[in-house]
DNA sequence: TTCGTTGTGTTATTCTATAACGTGTGGCAT
DNA sequence: ATGCCACACGTTATAGAATAACACAACGAA
């Protein structure tokens, strides 16, 4: 019920990002994918492109980096990736170590729509990214 | 009870801020102070930074751009410039027209701050944008 | 077949941000 | 006053992120 069928390119993409433990730059990207062939930029843009599109994964405003999704397979709340979405996704970004903890929290979802409904202002891409240190990092 | 006195450069900089509609790019606002004898992007950043630090000026992330903070002289909870922070600030950003509608919600700040204190995770800058078309521009 | 769509590859260019220097000035402790 | 320090400022060069413009190949629908 999932991936539309990927494309290779779209594929590589997404191994790159899936095997990181840290959100990745396009740069980045396209160096650790020299040895497959990749040798522009547009190369990994054009893909991240259609997997930001498909939900499978997400750009980090705060970090011109991408991670891929966390949720991949999940339904909290009836949608998986299939049809819709599971509100806005909310990450956590540790300063320190890299790690991001990606989340959705519905009554955020609530408040930023109840306040867009209220100013008639109609939503297309929400962002909610938090910069701080996580446990592990604090001494 | 605000400024804690700007530089000249400083000064320009949040002029051009105060004075555009809409949020303005660093290279713009190279580009709008050349007169004023403004050369290098450092001039610029450098003034921006300082401008953020203090809380006047504010960058929007999801548009390597800035604005004006719009709550200057606000109080709503006891917060003005002085002291702390009137918590997390969030953006609507109309992606026609480019205005951009500063507000906070304390109800988010809460659910951000629970979710974090869950997790032991220190937040120390929380980017909330919204992408989409102002009642205006809808048609 | 023919056409349109979509993924692809390549070169060049634009836009955004910082590194690494060096200069000048104003406070302030000695 | 002298020496020191912090800090705003100026300049050149470079790094990093993203897109423009063009060309080609594969594929399915009409």
């Amino acid at each position: 019920m999932n991936t539309p069928t990927l494309t290779k390119n779209q594929t590589l993409v997404l191994d790159v990002l899936t095997r990181s433990e840290a959100p990745v730059s396009a740069y980045t990207i396209l160096d650790k994918l020299r040895d497959q062939g990749f040798r522009a930029p547009l190369q990994v843009y054009r893909a991240l492109d259609k997997l930001i599109e498909m939900g499978i994964a997400h750009r980090l405003e705060s970090l011109n980096s991408f991670v891929a999704c966390a949720h991949a397979n999940e339904s909290c709340c009836g949608h998986g990736h299939g049809h819709g979405h599971h509100g806005t996704v909310a990450f956590a970004i540790c300063e320190s170590c890299g790690q991001v903890n990606e989340f959705h929290d519905h009554a955020i979802d609530d408040r930023l729509n109840g306040w867009a409904k209220d100013r008639k202002f109609k939503p297309s891409k929400t962002t909610i990214e938090i910069r701080g240190l996580c446990e592990a990092c604090m001494h």
